[in-house]
DNA sequence: TGTGATAGTTAGTACGTATAACAAAGTACG
DNA sequence: CGTACTTTGTTATACGTACTAACTATCACA
């Protein structure tokens, strides 16, 4: 996490950053914290971490998809998928099913208690959603989420 | 870091993502890693990090600040500041001299060595500058930058 | 059948960041 | 003055996330 000097303390508070203030790199960094700070914190009362919840979104996308589809999706290297999803497990969030076929793979899906809680954790993010799309107020969200398309396939 | 299936894969490949990339915060994360990736790449000639040169220029900019200063300026914890200057300052980058008046602070001022490397470094940081704002492309920077600061300060 | 790729796993490591506790020096106020 | 509180920098420590390398089991293919 980061300290900041608490609640939306102003970006160049008395001290030169320098020109780092009007760069890119830097703001990207202090939005993306402020994003996953709140989005954590509404994930608390679920016992969620940011990636457990992208992991459950996306199984209940697309059933019967395999770890490393998941890993490819989200950006989470292979390693670090399985101790998510072995927690997932451990909770009775998640199922690992055979694949047909493949005996090498499993296809992933959510149990019913999985489906319970992402229902009620969906709400809490929904709310996180509009709180970071009020925050964007009249801007136009598709051009910035466009922009940030292209600046993570840089 | 984050891998990717490397260089510039599109977002929502093959796999559903369940609606995280339509997501503000997903898509944050993805650009903030590829911008850290290759501002990191484009610093390694210097052996700098993204944090180090961050520090740099806030001491370059403001002779004199102190270390609390910088800290509260680049959102860095007291603690974790220490170390990097004390890596600066065995690298003859950066002095820390006496604050007059105060014999608890120092007065942290770039070497002669410092402000040429950060000169050369500076260069390179701003090529890297140059390609992020070539992704944002037609895009109205101000107006992204200013929705990153409201993000920020959620 | 054998060679190479793929899915998942394990272990070890690096890095960034967080907290707590402390010494030294400064500040405020009765 | 002197006591209490604050601030600066430091140490030690823990934790989460991510990275690498190496391994097993299975699959694909020729």
């Amino acid at each position: 996490m980061i300290d900041a000097g608490e609640r939306g303390e102003a970006i160049g508070e008395g001290v030169a950053l320098g020109g780092l203030e009007t760069t890119v790199g830097f703001l990207l960094r202090l939005a993306q914290v402020a994003v996953f700070k709140d989005l954590l914190a509404a994930l608390k009362p679920f016992d969620l971490r940011v990636a457990d919840l992208s992991v459950l979104l996306v199984i209940e996308a697309t059933p019967g998809t395999q770890q490393s589809a998941i890993g490819e999706a989200l950006r989470i290297q292979r390693p670090n998928l399985v101790t998510i999803i072995d927690q997932l497990q451990a909770r009775n969030l998640v199922r690992r099913g055979p694949v047909p076929g493949d005996r090498r793979a499993y296809a992933l899906s959510l149990t019913p208690e999985g489906e319970a809680l992402l229902r009620k954790a969906k709400v809490a993010h929904a709310r996180h959603g509009r709180k970071v799309l009020d925050a964007l107020g009249d801007f136009e969200t598709e051009r910035m989420l466009a922009a940030l398309r292209r600046i993570a396939a840089l």
